[in-house]
DNA sequence: ACCTCCTTACTCGATTCCGAGTATTTTCGA
DNA sequence: TCGAAAATACTCGGAATCGAGTAAGGAGGT
């Protein structure tokens, strides 16, 4: 049950913004943007009501009170319950202590790499380095930005983990790029016969 | 369109399937459990027939056969369309070129951080390190045995990539957990004082 | 006074997903 | 040879998801 309901994230983020202090849907929409979590929680304020409606039918969150302003529509302020802590800081204690099972986009195309011809391949994963290349450049430019604000770096270690595990991915692809240009990767033989059909 | 289309990486995968040659849903399923695919593409074999009739009304894939045997459920063999290997080369090239934000869980678990207290935090942060060791000892069991069976490196590549992420999150895991017990990270008595309330 | 665009604060329905279930058949030990 | 366990080949319903839509209020220009 639990890991059905723990599947998204949406959920563990409206449960940590209440832990701070009772809040109504939109105001923890508003939030979330400000403090740019979208970049490291997979949200989709689509589903922002239905989520927080689930909750609050599970006994994890609580409607206080109904708020109305003019004829805008009502806004309802939810808080969290003792149950809902507790759920937090267990689902946040799983996410922290135990690696589970991530599966990149990346990976799944790796996986299926012999389906492109390895010319080709050798292309896009050269376009993929150079892209990483940007990518990182421009995280410099943001730590340079954080660090100007003061922003202290508790609050920027999501970006940090996100830049190293980029860096990796860039010298990987690097490397692999190298070893299928001059055909040093063991398996190149299969790879053309595959391509023949 | 595509964007949601392209969600569920099932669909790449029996694609991928269909460009080697004809298929039933069936047998899709046990070919990509002996390839070991759930490891590297989120699979779930509960959703195959659904996209596979997904694929089939969208025109990329066709029926070609019904087969029968005996009493059992008849099972239609499906062959890819042409449209569906450009989609398939397509969608591949795309994930290989272009390096999409990927959300990990514990990227959100680290932006959350700040919710649990610094103590627990450290306690948690090193049950992850040691279990990320155990990962890196045991994959590295996996790697000799796919060696001694000559598994040739191409058919590899997804679970070394993996391999260099988890080095590379042990590394900084292990790092930032020597920063907090230090108190040495910027940002201790905000997280002290969030604590309070 | 009017028009237009932006923001606010949601709502909705069509898809998609997934875990659990099911009914038959084969295997295999005792 | 019998029964139990495992494998085969799906099926299903309810929940989750998501992008697109909407309607009202306010701001700013002419």
């Amino acid at each position: 049950m639990s890991s059905r309901q723990r599947s998204n994230p949406l959920a563990l983020a409206v449960l940590a913004l209440l832990y701070e202090r009772p809040m109504h849907p939109y105001e923890m929409a508003t939030t979330l943007r400000e403090r740019r979590k979208e970049d490291s929680i997979k949200l989709n304020y689509g589903s922002l009501y239905s989520v927080v409606q689930s909750l609050e039918r599970r006994g994890l969150i609580v409607a206080k009170e109904v708020q109305r302003d003019g004829t805008r529509p009502e806004r309802t302020v939810y808080a969290i319950a003792e149950s809902g802590a507790v759920e937090l800081l267990d689902w946040l204690s799983e996410l922290v202590a135990v690696p589970g099972k991530e599966f990149t986009q990346f990976e799944a195309a790796l996986s299926l790499l012999p389906c492109l011809r390895p010319e080709e391949a050798v292309r896009l994963l050269e376009e993929r380095v150079s892209r990483l290349e940007e990518e990182l450049a421009a995280a410099d430019g943001l730590r340079e930005h954080a660090f100007k604000r003061k922003l202290p770096r508790l609050l920027w270690i999501e970006g940090e983990y996100r830049i190293a595990l980029r860096r990796t991915e860039l010298e990987y692809v690097s490397a692999l790029v190298r070893e299928i240009r001059e055909e040093t990767i063991e398996g190149m033989e299969l790879w053309r016969e595959f391509q023949k059909q």
